[in-house]
DNA sequence: TCAAGAACGTA
DNA sequence: CGTACGTTCTTGAA
């Protein structure tokens, strides 16, 4: 009765655990989608957890190995030397496991110098003395002479880890013959090929146990090794000084000096968001909920989460509402719901009340006092509401909060995307939903204005989370961008339908006709979209070479047909590129034509959180890769048109607005020059490069040093280089030397700013947008380099974006200050295209030079290139 | 019907 | 072995 009441002190082995889950587990259904392995921890996490079910310990704590050397190597070089080197996709998943163990606060113990094993029998040594009833779970064998009747081993069967062998006393007599602690003696006398620890001869277990028995210890049997008889009793006498060795070196350590004492293992409460945050990023799905079954989320529910009673909804009337808010003293969160794209319901909450109305008014000139003043408003993806309102008449103000981009800001690279994940993530609450498979759902879900209620706490949650400089950039570029992009969103843009269709039909026919000319080389019809039937007709009937691999065969883009056609040219090659080109115009024409609404305008979407950089990005359709690069696709530009009712298009673009960023962070006094000097930057840029006067500056030269300079912001290499420039790497490698010789301080900023990065775990803009980058820690020279190259665009690509925000959202506020019916209705990252009223032109101009010239202060210029047009192709020469 | 992969458009 | 996106098509599994 008593042993029920003994606590449980369960310590395990991880290094050697994790290493048979990884031969265990396939790697190919364990590998995440940036290519790290996480077999090993998987199959090590997945039965850690079923243990911790089984056994209930009340103690834990998980050993690791630090590295190969140990006393036993410093007795003995040898030791363990035959084995192979532990593969790089093993050991990558270590660190990851250990951050998956600090996340389900369980403790991770190592020590230089010091091998698992022996923090175990330390562990299990001072366990038992001190009443615990002890688990030591091991795939060393050595581990047998711990048990006691205080001490079990789990020891994984030859099946496999999810199957674990108990050894007390007498399982260990019965498979062994011996005692525990005797079977160190049978191990120094058979040996361990594993350890590189070769015993006697001809001696297995059986002859060892025989031994044993016969002389009682290992001792007496070596001092009177000349008894025994034959081959076997030479061979002994022969090996007396390995088998002294041997069991010297298989001793474990009771006595290691640790930081920690059994009863400090005790088993503490997990933090539920690390663990999901390190879950999803392996990809782990089903065991996140095995995880909180096993180590009782309940119980950190209870310790951490502090219940709060939900108001009851008071339902009113739009006016009662908005009197309601306007006396309101502190933030009201604001939840409008929308049917159509139109308000139906509106709520609204502090942190003691609710109110909710039916938005059946036409003009709820209250309400719109209310949502046109400078009262704090607090939102949850307030953009399609903003939109709402605008179609209504209404323009929002006093938007002080908004949770999705906050929660955006926060995470960049965590889709957050709706109201429920933030408030599980940031209050540790559900948000109450109704059953979306349920026609007559069981369970109601939550009204406008609880929606409300939730996103004003969560609000206040992420505020304190966020970190000051990152707060800025949310209340001074991020919400005031969302109204312009809200306003920008609902004017759309002109498109000829006329134009398109025109455009479309010839690809169409030309499409065709190469088609057919394609089936005539080859001598049969197929599908020339399809890579894989395309890889039969160029690598079987062709007999052309093999080209890149990929996943599923061999590459067929455009830069390896390309390289093919120089190598191995063939008129399949050529009308199989243009046929490519002809179906991707027409694809693009076919679905921008259909997004013409019934007023001639394209209305694109602009996902505000849809970049890790701060970048935007347009969907549905996406306007931002329009075609612009050959002539004939230049046709599609000239469909987008000047509205009517208004005279003109604007279009404004940055001119190497991230070179200029570069100049600025490095101060790098060329590139400075380069930019003050007035002169062409790539001339200016290959005169310095070349050592010529820039009138010398061949357009060769100046390909080069434009590759180069636009490759330094993507992390380019050499390699890269060359292939891009089709020159030997060679060339490349000394191009870079050149470069690098005259703009040294660019590649010191580039370096320092990925120290920096790999310092602090993130990398901040100029205004204070903060992307954060784990990777650059990993093991994983993979992962790790990409990471690289991410971190050392993040902060120019990402200030770039900060300046476009901040120039459009002035350029939108200027315009109806001035009371201008001029309106900014595209973004392309650097580009912005603005409709301009009839006789708005010269103000219309100005604001957009004055803005998005003064959008930052730079130690170079931000030139601004306008152009004036009545569609987008033409303004924009 | 869905997801993955290849390919390709933009900055 | 160059960053950041979204869309379309094919294909194979469900």
């Amino acid at each position: 009765m008593t042993d029920t009441a003994k606590p449980t002190l369960m310590v395990v082995d991880g290094h050697s655990l994790a290493y048979r889950a990884f031969f265990a587990l396939p790697v190919d259904n364990f590998t995440t989608k940036d290519n790290q392995h996480t077999n090993a921890i998987y199959g090590f996490l997945s039965m850690l957890v079923n243990l911790i079910k089984a056994e209930k310990p009340t103690h834990m704590a998980i050993a690791f190995d630090t590295s190969r050397h140990s006393f036993r190597t410093d007795v003995y070089p040898e030791y363990k030397a035959t084995r192979s080197e532990t593969p790089q996709e093993f050991r990558g998943q270590i660190p990851l496991l250990q951050d998956c163990l600090a996340a389900m606060s369980i403790p991770v113990l190592t020590q230089e110098g010091i091998e698992a094993d022996d923090i175990l029998a330390t562990l299990a040594t001072q366990g038992a003395e001190q009443g615990f009833d002890v688990l030591v779970v091991s795939g060393d064998r050595d581990t047998i002479q711990l048990v006691t009747e205080d001490v079990t081993l789990l020891y994984p069967s030859v099946q496999g880890v999810s199957q674990l062998k108990r050894y007390d006393p007498v399982t260990v007599q019965e498979r062994y013959g011996v005692r525990p602690e005797q079977y160190p003696d049978i191990a120094a006398l058979v040996g361990e090929t594993s350890d590189n620890l070769p015993g006697v001869p001809k001696v297995g277990e059986k002859t060892a146990v025989k031994w044993l028995t016969q002389f009682g210890s290992l001792d007496a049997l070596l001092e009177r090794a000349d008894e025994i008889k034959g081959v076997v009793g030479g061979n002994l006498r022969d090996h007396v000084e390995d088998v002294r060795r041997n069991r010297q070196l298989n001793r474990l350590l009771r006595d290691v000096e640790l930081a920690v004492a059994p009863a400090d293992l005790a088993v503490a409460p997990i933090d539920p968001q690390a663990v999901r945050d390190i879950f999803a990023r392996l990809e782990f799905r089903t065991l996140l909920p095995r995880v909180f079954e096993a180590v009782g989320a309940g119980e950190v529910a209870e310790d951490t989460v502090t219940v709060v009673e939900m108001p009851a909804p008071v339902e009113v009337t739009t006016a009662e509402l908005a009197a309601w808010a306007q006396e309101q003293p502190g933030d009201v969160a604001l939840r409008i719901l929308l049917t159509g794209g139109l308000p139906v319901r509106i709520g609204a909450a502090t942190e003691s009340e609710l109110r909710e109305a039916a938005w059946n008014d036409d003009s709820p000139e209250q309400l719109r006092a209310w949502l046109e003043s400078d009262a704090p408003k607090v939102l949850h993806d307030a953009k399609p509401q903003v939109k709402a309102l605008v179609r209504a008449g209404i323009h929002l103000s006093g938007f002080a909060y908004d949770t999705n981009l906050a929660g955006w800001l926060l995470r960049p690279s965590y889709p957050d995307k709706t109201l429920t994940d933030l408030v599980e993530r940031y209050l540790g609450e559900r948000l109450p939903e109704a059953d979306p498979t349920q026609l007559v759902p069981e369970t109601e879900g939550a009204t406008p204005s609880q929606e409300a209620w939730f996103l004003l706490r969560t609000a206040a949650a992420l505020r304190e989370d966020i970190p000051e400089s990152v707060h800025t950039v949310l209340v001074d570029i991020e919400l005031p961008t969302l109204l312009t992009l809200a306003d920008m969103e609902v004017a759309g843009v002109a498109v000829s339908h006329d134009v398109l269709s025109t455009f479309s039909g010839e690809l169409a026919t030309r499409a065709d006709a190469l088609a057919q000319e394609a089936f005539g080389i080859v001598g049969r019809e197929f599908n020339l979209g399809s890579p894989k039937q395309l890889q039969e007709v160029l690598f079987e009937d062709l007999q052309l070479p093999k080209t890149r691999k990929t996943k599923t065969g061999y590459s067929t883009d455009a830069a390896v047909l390309a390289d093919l056609q120089e190598s191995h040219p063939h008129p399949f090659l050529r009308v199989l590129l243009q046929h490519r080109e002809a179906t991707k115009l027409r694809q693009i024409i076919e679905s921008l034509d259909t997004a013409i609404g019934a007023d001639n305008r394209v209305r694109t979407t602009y996902v505000q959180t849809g970049s890790q950089t701060g970048r935007l990005s347009s969907t549905d359709p996406n306007l931002q890769n329009i075609p612009v690069r050959t002539e004939e696709s230049r046709r599609i530009r000239s469909a987008f048109q000047v509205g009517e009712g208004y005279e003109t298009l604007l279009t404004a673009d940055y001119s190497q607005i991230e070179m200029r960023i570069m100049a600025h962070l490095s101060g790098d006094e060329g590139l400075i020059e380069a930019f003050n000097s007035g002169e062409d930057l790539h001339r200016f840029v290959g005169a310095r490069v070349f050592g010529v006067e820039p009138a010398e500056v061949t357009s060769a030269m100046r390909t080069k040093v434009k590759a180069m300079s636009y490759g330094l912001v993507y992390g380019l290499s050499a390699f890269g280089l060359s292939k891009q420039l089709r020159i030997e790497q060679a060339e490349a490698k000394q191009l870079m030397i050149e470069y690098f010789a005259r703009f040294g301080a660019v590649r010191d900023y580039l370096r320092a700013s990925v120290m920096k990065a790999k310092e602090v775990g993130y990398t901040e803009t100029i205004f204070g947008r903060r992307r954060p980058f784990p990777d650059l820690a990993s093991p994983n020279r993979v992962l790790r380099e990409n990471a690289e190259r991410a971190a050392l665009n993040a902060p120019i690509q990402g200030s770039a974006a900060d300046i476009m925000k901040i120039a459009i959202f002035r350029i939108h506020d200027d315009l109806r200050a001035e009371g201008l019916a001029s309106r900014a209705l595209l973004q392309i990252h650097d580009e912005l295209v603005v409709e301009v009223a009839p006789g708005e032109w010269d103000a219309a101009e100005r604001i957009v030079r004055s803005r998005m010239g003064g959008a930052a202060e730079l130690s170079v210029p931000l030139d601004v290139q306008v152009g004036r047009g009545l569609d987008w192709n033409e303004a924009a020469h």
